[in-house]
RNA sequence: GCGAUGUUGGUGAAGUGGUUAACACGGUAGAUUGUGGUUCUAUUAUGCGUCGGUUCGACUCCGAUACGUCGCC
């Protein structure tokens, strides 16, 4: 029997609600869920340093086996003593398999059964990835927590489709476990199956038989609208067993994490934030703000005056409007660093609200302070 | 003073005797969900220096005038 890298401890459960907190164990230290885990693509948090991400209260960052395989290549990293060493980040790390990077980035791509053929998004070169070598370059990049290589299949699509489609994914999984050389590092089973819900019940089932450290949920956030999402997160989380973390992939909007932790989620990752942030769109307790819009030219008050970052606490909305104006790297790396506390902060009130039972009022809160609910998004 | 030439939006500028004046930048908004740091979408001149004329119709042709640029005395 395996060592398991993680070792999940659930603390409290809501009592009307679904929600759980617990703290996850991992070679690098020990982290509280529901988080929600900024997103380090190219071995780094855009604009940030690791010492920034520990102070605005950051625990696990992601990392992408694509992208990283590309440049600078996994050797390359693994050669610097992995991902931890290569980039001076000592907390815990996930890595995404690249399954997703295929789907979003290749323009050109032939899934077999075997793997994918495609061109990489640089200079077109013909590449092959399959799920062996996707564990691979994870084990060589050695985040405490790996992804399955999986079809993230687009919406919408056909049951058939679709069913072809889990079934190859599942197939992946299984090809994943058995190339999986490392007992410091979890790998996590990822249920698709799109808006079927039968479908998305077998995908779990058969990853549960597999019996993974972890699961996430994905497929979603692809252009389905929120009824449909929420409703795949809960086909697929119903047959995962209670005592192991859940994942919900690329889900990173207010009303959207409340929702998933409602539903028993534990982990969340989203480019969303710093995303909008290099563009100019802050997160605040007060509803989005685009600092681009003229009315901010000469407005000197803090972005967010209930937000702790040091954004909030030294800058003012001009001065940020400016730099977003003039594409200037600091007004991009400050958004950065305010929607990513936004969130984690979030999270923290969200872990209180569990332990304290009192979930559902903070959830409450939020939707009525930034006016959600319904297809209103955040 | 004479000759040549030019005057189109916030900017750089296309353009044709005939419905809505190209394009780019800038401006103003919006988007963004297992990353696009430089992305995408929408919108942005009721007007082509001014005044007359020719014409069914003129930013486009003609004349005058203002201003600019270059050359000559």
């Amino acid at each position: 029997m395996k060592k398991e890298a993680i070792k999940f401890t659930i603390i409290n459960t809501s009592s009307d609600t679904k929600a759980r907190y617990a703290k996850m164990e991992t070679p690098h230290g020990v982290v509280e869920t529901p988080m929600f885990m900024p997103v380090g693509t190219l071995a780094t948090v855009k604009f940030l340093s690791p010492e920034e991400l520990y102070t605005i209260g950051s625990q696990v960052i992601l990392s992408n086996t694509y992208h990283c395989w590309l440049r600078p290549g996994h050797e390359i990293i693994k050669a610097a003593g992995g991902l931890h060493k290569f980039m001076n980040y000592n907390k815990p790390m996930l890595t995404d398999s690249g399954g997703f990077q295929v789907f979003s980035l290749a323009k050109i791509r032939d899934i077999k059964e075997e793997g994918v053929y495609f061109k990489n998004h640089l200079n077109g070169d013909a590449l092959f990835l399959s799920p062996e070598l996707s564990i691979q370059i994870q084990n060589d990049l050695g985040a405490d927590i790996i992804m399955s290589f999986d079809e993230c299949v687009p919406f919408p699509a056909t049951y058939d489709y679709v069913k072809d489609s889990v079934e190859r994914t599942l197939r992946w999984a299984k090809r994943g476990q058995e190339a999986h050389m490392r007992d410091d590092q979890a790998l996590f089973g990822i249920v698709q199956g799109g808006k079927y819900s039968d479908l998305r019940e077998y995908c779990a089932k058969e990853l549960v038989k597999m019996n993974f450290p972890g699961y996430s949920i994905g497929g979603t956030s692809v252009g389905e609208d929120k009824p449909t999402m929420y409703q795949m997160v809960e086909d697929g989380i119903r047959y995962l067993p209670i005592d192991k973390p859940r994942y919900l992939m690329g889900v990173g909007t207010v009303d959207a994490i409340f929702a998933g932790v409602e539903r028993g989620i534990d982990m969340f990752d989203c480019v969303l934030p710093t995303r909008i942030a290099r563009h100019g769109t802050a997160m605040t307790s007060m509803g989005r703000i685009n600092l681009r819009n003229k009315q901010y030219e000469a407005d000197f008050t803090a972005l967010d005056p209930a937000c702790d970052c040091e954004c909030c606490l030294k800058y003012t909305k001009a001065y940020l409007r400016h730099l977003i104006k003039c594409n200037e790297g600091l007004g991009m790396r400050l958004l950065s660093i305010h929607n990513l506390r936004f969130l984690l902060h979030l999270m923290e009130e969200i872990r209180t609200s569990i332990k304290e039972d009192r979930f559902l009022e903070l959830k409450e809160t939020y939707y009525k302070k930034l006016d959600l609910g319904k297809e209103k998004a955040y």
